[in-house]
RNA sequence: UGGCUGAUGGUGUAAUGGUAACACAGGACAUUUUGGUUGUCUCGUUCAAGGUUCGAGUCCUUGUCGGCCAACCA
């Protein structure tokens, strides 16, 4: 117990390192972190990773976290995109202490852009874009002045005023801080600090028609929060030289800035920019499409919060490059399902079975488990009858070496009923079969059977005059490539076309009662979640995850 | 010809100068009224070359390979 607590203690990543480290010199009493999304598109997984991150920091050291949007870009911006991203971090399982915006800070930040000015540290620069981009340089060449850098503080001042009043058209100029055009970091050859939008902005309206960059807004907020520990993800590593100047001109509480490395997965892209283009061109419906890496698609689909915070925490924090494997999520899904699914008998593609030494017009009730994992779920009623549905690839007319399913002459175990033997089937003119005659075995029922008969094939089944009709969407990955990111051309040409396939299922009547987000397990098929499109008249079910499937794997070879 | 950053099984993450480990994936067996679950076993790893050291995945040097950096995006 001990060396397990002491293990559990020692296995910090980088940056609870770090943190441990800050706490023990005594430089922090408590920290505070913050989750920065801007509010341009829905959370993805990816998101996941910070989100547990930043609010894991604070559960397990002194301490709070914010959750504060970066909403300095108003074209992009919009409330809806507040609201769903405020839901689906309290889905994760998190509580923010305080619900910031970077847009309550456009008074101070100002009053900062004018401290600039008046120190000699920023200028108003009249250059277009292609003119500032023209004296950039490169990476390996030093960039040049722009013919404005050397304003007088006074003419600056003006210009700037004029800027905010909004005598000036978008992109005519901008806010430059006056750093070093040699610089051998690109960020820091005088970076805009102001650029001129006349748009209308989600919080602050039509107040202002000059907004803050990134860089003049981000570490300005972390500061004015008292943010101990700003972390971010690895691109903007090379952003931390201008966060620290910034800071450092301004004299402001000095947080810092920690990078890790962005979670990639295979099989799927977390660009909000493509997540966008994926919506709005219709490949899928919407953001929450159970496709959708987001995390309200993967809601959708039948994911449970709990699984997602242990898919974060097995694949951790660091600072490489990383593709992980989209497998081990799928693991957790399972892993956490198997726990809290009900289970239920769904025939997705029916074969009929008729059961002739069973009476006529006869119901028999059967028992079984709710869940075999949670004794306290109970039993459920299912009802049998002459007539069922058993899954076509439950038979086969002759059957492949260790098939121990149903074929001529073989015997199987329909679950929580009777066991039956096949003694005939029916084809059509095409070859087709459809139907299977068996007899049951007395005395083999569920629970009740004295036989002594082992059999080695267990099967789900559906009385067929009970059998409700039930909308089954399967999923499968939205591309078909590995490194989505990694191929040449439109990542939209590697979308799967079969991403998605509609079917109707025959389900037992005990799945009727059902209310959307609700996960089953159909038996032997996989992990289902009831769609936010069912209706009592028509249940509609997604496929969270198929089970793992050692016979199909085999079968393969 | 620049700067920053990184490199540990197929994948992800540990090992903080002292026996390279954990999980997923793969394989085998057992259990099983879900070919599920569970259990047992197994496979396989320090980018390279030098150096320091009694001892190097870890420190030093050089090299190789990868990622990021020239949006009025964040």
């Amino acid at each position: 117990m001990i060396t397990e607590e002491k293990k559990e203690e020692k296995n910090l990543n980088f940056i609870e390192e770090i943190i441990e480290a800050d706490l023990q010199s005594g430089k922090y009493e408590q920290i505070v972190t913050r989750f920065p999304p801007e509010p341009n598109g829905y959370l993805h997984i990816g998101h996941a990773s910070s989100i547990c991150l930043n609010f894991g920091l604070t559960q397990k050291f002194p301490g709070y976290t914010n959750l504060r949007f970066d909403d300095t870009n108003p074209v992009t911006e919009d409330t809806e995109y507040v609201e769903s991203i405020k839901n689906d971090i309290r889905w994760m399982g998190f509580e923010w202490k305080n619900e910031l915006y970077a847009s309550d800070y456009f008074d101070t930040l100002y009053e900062f852009a004018l401290k600039f000015i008046n120190a000699g540290l920023a200028y108003v620069d009249d250059s277009t874009s292609e003119e500032i981009a023209a004296l950039k340089g490169t990476p390996t060449e030093p960039g040049k002045d722009s013919p404005y850098r050397n304003r007088s503080i006074e003419e600056n001042l003006a210009l700037f005023e004029q800027m905010k009043n909004g005598d000036f058209p978008d992109g005519s100029r901008t806010l430059r801080a006056k750093i070093d055009m040699a610089h051998i970091n690109m960020l820091m050859r005088d970076p805009i600090l102001y650029r001129i939008k006349h748009a209308h902005h989600h919080r602050t309206g039509n107040k202002w028609c000059i907004y803050p960059m990134y860089d003049f807004a981000h570490g300005q907020s972390d500061s004015i929060e008292n943010v101990t520990h700003s972390i971010c993800t690895l691109e903007f590593a090379p952003h931390r030289e201008l966060y620290d100047w910034l800071i450092a001109k301004l004299e402001i509480y000095p947080s810092h800035q920690y990078e890790f490395a962005r979670r990639n997965l295979n099989y799927t892209v977390t660009s909000k920019r493509k997540l966008l283009q994926l919506v709005q061109d219709g490949h899928v419906n919407g953001w929450d499409d159970p496709r959708m890496p987001t995390l309200s698609g993967l809601r959708r689909r039948g994911y449970t919060p709990e699984s997602i915070r242990d898919f974060c925490d097995r694949i951790g924090v660091a600072r490489r490059e990383n593709m992980i494997d989209v497998g081990l999520l799928e693991f957790c899904v399972r892993e956490d399902l198997n726990k809290k699914a009900l289970r239920r008998m769904v025939v997705l593609d029916p074969l009929k079975v008729l059961i002739t030494n069973f009476p006529e017009g006869v119901i028999e009730m059967c028992h079984s488990e709710n869940n075999p994992e949670d004794i306290a779920s109970g039993m459920r009623e299912i009802p049998f009858s002459r007539e069922i549905f058993i899954e076509k690839e439950d038979f086969l007319e002759i059957p492949t070496k260790k098939y121990f399913r149903l074929a001529p002459g073989k015997m199987v175990r329909l679950k929580g009923a009777y066991i039956i033997q096949c003694d005939d089937f029916v084809k059509d003119e095409n070859g087709e079969i459809t139907e299977v005659h068996c007899s049951y075995i007395e005395n083999s029922k569920s629970g009740q059977d004295t036989t002594g008969i082992n059999v080695k094939g267990t099967l789900h089944w559906v009385s067929a005059p009970h059998a409700v009709s039930v909308e089954i969407r399967l999923y499968d990955r939205l591309f078909s490539v590995e490194n989505v990111s990694g191929e040449e051309g439109d990542f939209k040409d590697y979308i799967n076309p079969e991403s998605l396939s509609i079917i109707t299922g025959y389900a037992e009547p005990a799945l009727t009662d059902t209310k959307p987000g609700e996960a089953f397990q159909f038996l032997r098929k996989g992990y289902f979640a009831t769609d936010t499109d069912s209706k009592t008249e028509k249940p509609v079910f997604n496929r969270t995850v198929t089970l793992r499937d050692n016979w199909a794997k085999a079968a393969e070879k």
